[in-house]
Order: C-alpha cells, then structure tokens, then sequence
DNA sequence: GCATGCTGCGTAAGCGCTTTCATAAAGGTA
DNA sequence: TACCTTTATGAAAGCGCTTACGCAGCATGC
C-alpha cells in the first residue's frame, strides 16, 4: 500500500476563502486509484509493465478526477537534451494563419514529451541563421538551399511540404486538387479557373497539377490557372478581380488557399456576381474562422504536427528517411452550387 | 563553499561523439561563480539579501555562460493556482497578426512566472464560455457584456484597450493619431484621409478622434475619413480604391492599422499612384514583416504585454482600479514624403 | 527441491528552478 | 563584553512528473 505523503498544497485547515478550483495531480489520481504514483505514471503513458486491471482502474480515476497531466511538469521530467529549430524561409509571411496554427499544434505535441521548438528565420544565402539539433523546415522548394547545407552539417530534419529524397511530411496536394476537381465535375463545371500563388512552392504546384489532371482525365471542360502575386486574401481579390473585369466569366473557381478565396469571393461579390449560383468557389485548408462558410478541403494540421514530431524522432534516431502524405477531405458548405446552365 | 553536488547530467568520461551542445543550468553558473544556486536564483530575479559584489559576480558568469532559464522548470516552480483566460469578444478576427503577437508575448511573460493563459471565445450572449479565475479582454468596447458579468462574478480581470473606470491598458491611441497627423502637417499636407476600420471599437475611435483634432488645431487642411469593412489589407484595399475612383486625389493617408495601410499602399499602387510622392501613407502598429518599409505609429507589443501582467496582479490581489496608457513613436521609413505642390 | 526468470508494483531520484529555513557573520546598543 | 538585529549565504524541500531500481510473488525448468 502506498503512504500517502504530506505535500505543500496539502492544508486541509486552509479557509479557503475563495473560489479556486485546484488541478487534480497525479498524486491525487494514486490515492483514488489506490496505487502509487509510479503506477499512473505507467498507466496513463501505456508503459508496459502494468495490470490491465489496475491500467482500468488508473484510468478511470483519471476520468474521474478530470485530471489532466501539467505540461511543465511533464516537460522538465521528459526533457531530452534536444535543440530542435523551426525554420522558415527567408522572405516567408510569417504571420500567416497557416503557419501560426501549425507552429502552435507543432509546440503543444513536442512540450508533451519535453521538447521546445524555437523558430529560428533564414538569412539571405537562404541557411539559418541559427544552429540547433534538428530543424523542422517550412516552406521548402525542391531546390531549397538549406537541405543540403543540414545534410552537410549531419542534422537532423523533417521538411514540411512534399519533396523528394528527403523526409518530409505534407498534405496529400495532388489529392486534394483531385478531390476539388471531382466536387466542381460532379456539379457539371466545364469552365473552370484554378487560383494560385507562387507555383514554385511544391504544395501549390501540386494542387494545381492534382487539379488540373483530374480536368483532362474527365476529358471535361478547361481550366485557366491564374497566379496571384500573394497567397492572401488581397492577392486573390487582385488576381480575381482583373480576370473577371477581363471579361471572363467561369463557372467555378478553385483557390489554392482560403485565404485567395476569400479574396476571390469579395471579388465576385464588388463585379455583381452571386456565390454559388454565379461563381462556385472552393478552397484549400479549412482555417478556423476564416472559411466558415466556405466549401474547402480540409487539412488536418495537429494531425500533420503529430507526423511532423514523429519523423523528428525517425530522424534523431537515424531511421530510414520517409515521406508520409497526409489524406484531405472536401467538406461541402455554402459557396459551390451545380453549374447554371443558362 | 558551496560542494559541487554530482548530477544526471555530470558524466565527465561520456564519449560525446554528437556535436550536441548542452544548456547551461543554473548550476553552471553557480559552480563558475562560485556561489550557491539560491544564491544564483536569487541575484538573478532581483531578491532582496544578495550582497552588491555577488550580484554582480553571479550577474557576469551568467552572462559568460549565455545562461538562459528553462521555462518548464520556472513554471514548475513559480506555479500559482492561477488560472488565467485570454477572452476574445464574439467574432473577434483571432488569426489576425496583432493577436497572434500579443497572445505570444503575454504568454511568454506569465510563463516567466508560472502562470499560464487559454484562449477562451465568447459565446453568442457576448460572455466567455469557461469560468476562470482572471481574464484578459481583448478587444473590448465600452459597453462590453463582459466587463458586468465579471464583475458581478468577483472575477479579476484586465481589459486590453482603452475603457472607462475599468482596470485597463492600451497605447496612448489618441497620442498616436496625433503623431501621425503631427508627422503629416510637419511635410506640409492639408488633404488627408484617414482610412479606418469599425469606429465602434476604442481604439480606432481614439486614433481617429487624435488625428483629427490635431489637424483641426493646426487650422491647416482637412480630412476625410472612410471606413474599411474590415481592418485588413484587403479592406484597406477596397476602400482606398473605391475612394480614389471616385475621383480623389488626398496627399496624405493615415491608416488606422498596418494591415489597411499596406491596402491603401496596394491600392495607389493599383491607380499609378507613386508613393510617397503622390501620395504618403502612415500605419500604425509597427508589426514585423508586415509593415518593414512603412511609416508607421510604433506601439510596444512586448510592453502592452507586461504592463498586462502587471495589472492582472493588481487585480487578483484587490488593489486599486487604473488604467494605463503606453506610448507610442512614430518610426519614419519610405512611405512619407513632403507634399508635392503641383 | 531450488535456482531462474518474469511480472507488477512501490520507492526514490532527478529534471531546473524558487523559496523557506537555518546559520554565520557583521553591525548596533547598553 | 554580552545581547539583539540585520544581512548574506548555503542547504534543502518542493513544484508534478517519468523512470531506474529493487523487491516481492508466482510460474517454470531441471
């Protein structure tokens, strides 16, 4: 039986005045589960070496209880004497939502297990400027400057967005452009533009290959690829705005992000044009808050930190290097309607 | 003397074959200074009983040693039963630049001390979701739900903006739309727009009202201001152009945010419009990436962030209401320039 | 029958830090 | 000189967690 120890919070006879709730510890999920806190310990990280009994009963307490393990805590046991960088590359919009939202899920997943990113910026050669144990790489082309120079150094690293030889983890693009291009067929669209910025970026280029591929494949209508000067929703309005005061009246337009089609849908709305029933318009991500109502595809970006921190460890632990594609979905909302045949 | 206590990490005859470098710890700088670690922790927060010379002593190996603190372990440490919520007013734009920084930096600087913030939205009644023990309003109006309900629940809180008999800090706004109109009549412009965003919100009321009551004290010139559908670039964008199609010809705009300006800046771009010789432009904010070649009011985001640590414990320990204003420079970069007499 | 191995679990050390407590030295007063 | 403060410092406990270690208890082997 495990002695229950005296601790610092323990005051039973404290006034407790007002009305603070205290976080259950691992220490109070032993008591209720009658181990010790080695056993929870155990249990709660699914080590082996435990009862399948006891794991239930361990569990349940922890439900119990609504106890949730403190991060530092876990952090400074865990740690692991790993220096892992974030870099971006040089001229890359930082404060982009995408990125923001992946650095915050990247950050939460390795702090369960003690490791800390820190974003460290790429200089002009295009290296960071910063050295670090392993690097997670944002925002790389196939020829990015600062694979070779990592591979030189011997550090490890995973590069976020699909590339070759190297490992690297990404949305399935290609896949994703597919799917879209299947929604606008199944809605009867020939006349198609695909929306884009910066095709030298692979998960661009690969939406709009993933898109216009599966066009030709239906042998279905065509589709105009316009490049805006900047994947936000300003670029999209721009790059909209003058295609449609060029005349040009498609059916249905593909955003290679939401934020382009955010742009794209003001663009639409300022010349007159209704969405759906004039324009069908889908895009890419699935950002909270700004493609509410959009009709998208979908990417799971904690799902894509995740795999991130697992290739971070392949790579520190000198695995066998991998690319893993992450599936995407389209979720169906308001902004794509079938093609009005007038 | 202090004995050099054997460590995990003490492993003199470990074979080191990585290139890994190990952070110092507060031992480090304690053997190198040859004082205790109390002693250490101590001299580096600033506790009282630290004699002059050891500070001193301690303050230098630290330096020597490029000691950086861990995180987790301070939390761990510092911890207070504090639990501290970051509440974002019902349809608050969250991914916004400013956000992600602001909540960055507050984060930074609670951990310091062991506490820690969650976002939590607000429900369609305009009230946070979850219950905590202090709250940071941002993006508050003056007749704010929130500011009754916490108040009638006993919670502490902080508002972020300026309010009235409310503990609240914000940058001194109306000091900024005076600078900036200061800026502006300095170079000789009398036709000004001021371009904003959603005047409901205080501090684009108090940049406005600074702007123009410091134009109308000059006697010199007037303003127009027009009212974007949003404080971003693209609404900065749409309704700078639709300003200039109609046919004005303003010298001089003062953009309520970095974002609007870099629309406003697009947008002239868009018409031939050279700036600043056709046409000066001053944002404010001074975000980083956002606004690199701006003239831009400059407010402290990292300063807005501890003043807010500051007040949240005055308010959790019952001290008297006050609100803080920060100040703010204007940083004079390439958008501005004399006015162009034709 | 006893050495051997396995399994399940409690104990305790340790992560890097802050802070309380004890102690020693220095200063002040009578 | 004896006594009380005050100040500077080291020792050690504790924050919540993971994990190496060791000890039972039980099954297996010959």
């Amino acid at each position: 039986m495990p002695t229950p120890s005296r601790r610092r919070h323990d005051r039973p006879d404290e006034p407790d005045t007002t009305t603070q709730r205290r976080r259950a510890t691992i220490h109070d999920v032993a008591d209720h589960a009658g181990v010790s806190i080695g056993t929870v310990s155990r249990a709660l990280n699914d080590r082996r070496g435990v009862h399948p009994d006891t794991r239930r009963r361990v569990l349940a307490s922890a439900a119990a209880l609504a106890y949730d393990p403190d991060k530092a805590a876990r952090e400074l046991s865990n740690r692991r004497a790993v220096d892992i960088a974030l870099s971006v590359a040089h001229g890359y919009r930082r404060l982009t939502p995408f990125f923001g939202l992946f650095l915050q899920h990247l950050a939460e997943r390795l702090a369960t297990e003690g490791l800390q990113v820190r974003e460290v910026a790429s200089g002009s050669d295009g290296l960071p400027v910063r050295d670090a144990d392993a690097f997670v790489l944002l925002d790389a082309h196939p020829d990015d400057p600062r694979i070779e120079h990592l591979t030189r150094l011997g550090r490890a690293f995973v590069l976020v967005g699909h590339a070759q030889d190297v490992r690297c983890v990404a949305a399935d693009d290609e896949a994703g452009g597919r799917i879209a291009a299947e929604h606008l067929l199944r809605l009867g669209h020939v006349d198609t533009v695909h929306l884009t910025a910066d095709l030298h970026a692979q998960a661009f280029a690969d939406r709009a290959h993933g898109f216009a591929s599966a066009f030709d494949a239906a042998g279905a209508g065509q589709v105009t690829t316009i490049v805006a000067d900047d994947a936000s929703t300003l670029g999209g309005y721009r790059a909209m705005r003058a295609h449609l005061e060029r005349g040009a009246r498609p059916g249905a337009v593909f955003a290679a992000t939401d934020e382009l089609a955010i742009g794209c849908l003001t663009a639409a709305a300022d010349l007159g044009l209704r969405v759906p029933s004039d324009l069908s318009v889908v895009g890419f991500d699935d950002l909270p808050e700004i493609g509410a109502r959009l009709t998208t595809v979908r990417q799971d970006i904690d799902l894509l930190a995740r795999e991130t921190v697992t290739l971070l460890h392949e790579a520190l632990a000198g695995a066998a290097v991998r690319a893993v594609r992450l599936p995407v979905t389209l979720v169906s909302r308001g902004t794509t309607a079938e093609r009005r045949t007038r």
